[in-house]
DNA sequence: GTGGTCTAGACCACC
DNA sequence: GTGGTCTAGACCACG
């Protein structure tokens, strides 16, 4: 599975089912024309309520990126890889300003800050790697 | 004022509070043995709800960073700065380690990232000198 | 319900609600994963705010005995009854300490005031009965 | 000075003063046409605010224990010593009720009680010979 | 003036 | 249904 719900991380779990679904386009993990997995798997999978699934693939639908196939499932738009790398870019660099930010108006000196950014890039490769 | 708030960044306004108050002292901003803005007063200037206020003030005095004086107010107290720099750091590394998690996770290559951490990070700058 | 709210004996309300809680878990009358009453059930019992009760929950959470079961409630926490036991001893014997101190410094005789804690005693235990 | 003001014992300062002096003048330290300390020297005393004296002094005039004497100051009453006698009693009766109905209700087992009402006797007769 | 507490009622996210 | 947050407005104790 693509997904990982970290629920510290302030983010709504929803949202986070919904973003990481746009990565999963945005990545090609999941190209257009391919069917999402269904609320219940997904929803077993992650070990969340189905219901917070439903919502997260509702907004999905209304944002044209998944569309339902009558008795089949929900599918990728054609459309939707396209926008979905254009989104990326957008959703990250949100979160990195709003974070910058704080970082810059609480006085921490930009050297403190490179080095907190080195020291977080380094424990995120790490980890990747594994 | 030290403290902006930002309705969408995801915290809680008071958390907000919380914070920007523990930057404020490890900043200097607030030295030890001087009082905060009263509740009152700092709910007018955020424009937010006393009780709001209220709420953060009462986390910081749990955490033993602000202490009341009767009838007075409430000051920082004496190991409060020591504590608030050791807290800068971890505070913002969390929010940055999660950030940064998400965006590896996201497929975003690496170069890509740097271009937007670098974008971001001039936006603040611009952002700050103004 | 065995939480009683007396608005006469100089604790706050909330802090009634945290300390009889702490008391219900090291009695065992709520038992580690079990879920306590709702805000809301809890409000309507015992006749007050649930922001009130809400308040006390969430005093009960920073202190690690209680956890939230996301769209479920609050359950207690795998440590708290161990906890609970030696914080009721505590905070019996401050309240009892600063009382006796008061006595003694009051300049009431000690079998007086023997005399007056046996009589208290009895109507405590008179009312238990009943 | 016959008075000690505890912060910490969760009654409010001006009660304890009002408190401390009722029992001054039933253990006969405070004698029937005695003046009291002036409001400006208990302030000092006590290192409170002599508002919070004030207003103690008038509510021990409501009650018809201290009585001023034109341009002198306040005396204890020709009554009082008989009804701060009775009222000791009551007072810390009341106090010691509520917090005996406390560990009761809290679960504590009597033997457990009786050790705790020991432990913090001793510990006042310690303080009280020091 | 200060902080502390409580009530009432609202909206949100999640199950 | 659940808890979490926020607003609005009140009263109290203290200086």
């Amino acid at each position: 599975m693509f997904i990982q719900i970290n629920p510290d991380n302030g983010l709504a779990i929803y949202d986070q089912v919904v973003r990481q679904v746009k990565f999963g386009i945005a990545d090609g993990v999941l190209r257009k024309g391919e069917l999402v997995p269904s609320v219940r798997e997904m929803a077993r999978q992650l070990a969340i309520n189905p219901n917070t699934v439903a919502r997260a693939y509702r907004q999905l639908q209304d944002e044209k990126l998944l569309e339902t196939v009558r008795g089949t499932g929900l599918q990728v738009t054609e459309t939707a890889p396209r926008q979905c790398r254009r989104e990326r870019r957008e959703l990250i660099g949100e979160r990195l300003g709003s974070v910058l930010a704080e970082a810059a108006q609480s006085g921490l000196d930009p050297g403190e800050l490179s080095a907190l950014i080195e020291r977080e890039m380094s424990k995120v490769n790490r980890r990747r790697k594994s």
